[in-house]
DNA sequence: ACCTGAACACCGTTCAAGT
DNA sequence: ACCTGAACACCGTTCAAGT
């Protein structure tokens, strides 16, 4: 029977979490749905807007509102579920970094806005909270980036050795997520009790 | 005559700021060389090796000490450094971040270390130095990747529009890069001077 | 030691033609 | 409207064999 956008998205998903990225070809996932690669293309413009779809489907549990009042809660419950989003399928980090560099993702504008707003209440002047959300984006993507590989390649040669592996790495500790957000949040507080010019950044240029 | 690595890397290097990273591929780098696709492997283990050197060649000009006594100093100037370089080069920052996120990148480490030395020189505790410093790389690589796609992008559809055309978006105001380094910069100071189980870090998990 | 030739196992994308 | 078949123009990597 008939092909939808949706079955496509879906398959893809399931290849990305059972073969991860480098797997997910437009040929693979045409002989997993049992059509032609080009086939494919009458669903999707290209490869590039399949992934930001597959992104977004990643992103889903990630986006709504966030119900707190206090901005800093609401910046940490946004990272944590963007984190725990990207962390739950495979290559999921490096999938939505990519879709987000591409700016081919739909949700990641609706996280920016969520983290935009937070900056506004933490003080921040508004013509800079964009770039404040911009910064925690980029963290957080980075550091998941980072984490994920790092567990994804000790869960491969795992299995057997039991001693440490885990806590050697800098981006394994106890909360080691936490801290770098954080330093962001506590930098949010003071630009946003000193809204312009301090010293740090009038050095620049 | 006889083919040495650095002659490989030289014409990597030169591939990708003629054409992109997306050129930048065995064959075409073989067949520039007047060699067989084969023959690179005898210099380089695999792709992936090749494009840590080339973006070890991209960070040259961002390595070595950097000589003042200001934490904050040092630290902005590292991060100055960094950007240049990354801009220098066509693709340079996407380059640079593939090669840091699968570990090829020599000269990653060692900028790494200089920040990490300026974040405990700012206070913060030793084991969470390198956490600030990888929270400041993540932030120059996730911006200059922004930038540097932007930049192209209307450096290639540009040449009649002398309109606006930079100034809209949020990466490219006056000062945008100093604002989120500023941010960083004034949560290492608070993490400085009130060390350990701040408020806003015990909240996580 | 260094390189060629040739193969292996793939890619993304397009498009006339079919139903 | 939706899909096939077939092509176009490529990939990274390996490896016996040559010099």
């Amino acid at each position: 029977m008939q092909l939808h956008k949706r079955d496509v998205i879906r398959k893809a998903t399931e290849i990305l979490d059972n073969f991860g990225i480098a797997d997910l070809t437009m040929r693979r996932l045409a002989r997993e749905l049992d059509v032609t690669a080009g086939a494919l293309y009458w669903h999707v413009a290209n490869k590039q807007e399949l992934l930001g779809a597959v992104a977004d489907e990643v992103l889903r549990p990630a986006v709504g509102p966030v119900s707190a009042e206090d901005w800093r809660e609401r910046t940490v419950t946004a990272c944590i579920r963007l984190r725990d989003a990207l962390l739950s399928h495979t290559d999921g980090a490096e999938l939505v970094s990519a879709s987000f560099a591409s700016g081919q993702s739909a949700s990641m504008p609706q996280i920016l806005n969520l983290l935009t707003t937070a900056a506004e209440d933490a003080g921040v002047p508004q013509a800079q909270a964009e770039l404040a959300a911009r910064t925690i984006v980029y963290y957080v993507l980075g550091f998941t980036v980072d984490e994920q590989s790092r567990l994804q390649w000790d869960a491969a040669g795992a299995a057997l050795p039991p001693e440490q592996s885990m806590l050697d790495s800098p981006a394994c500790q106890p909360d080691t997520f936490g801290f770098g957000l954080a330093l962001l949040i506590d930098g949010m507080s003071v630009r946003g009790s000193r809204p312009m010019g301090s010293p740090s950044e009038r050095r620049l240029n």
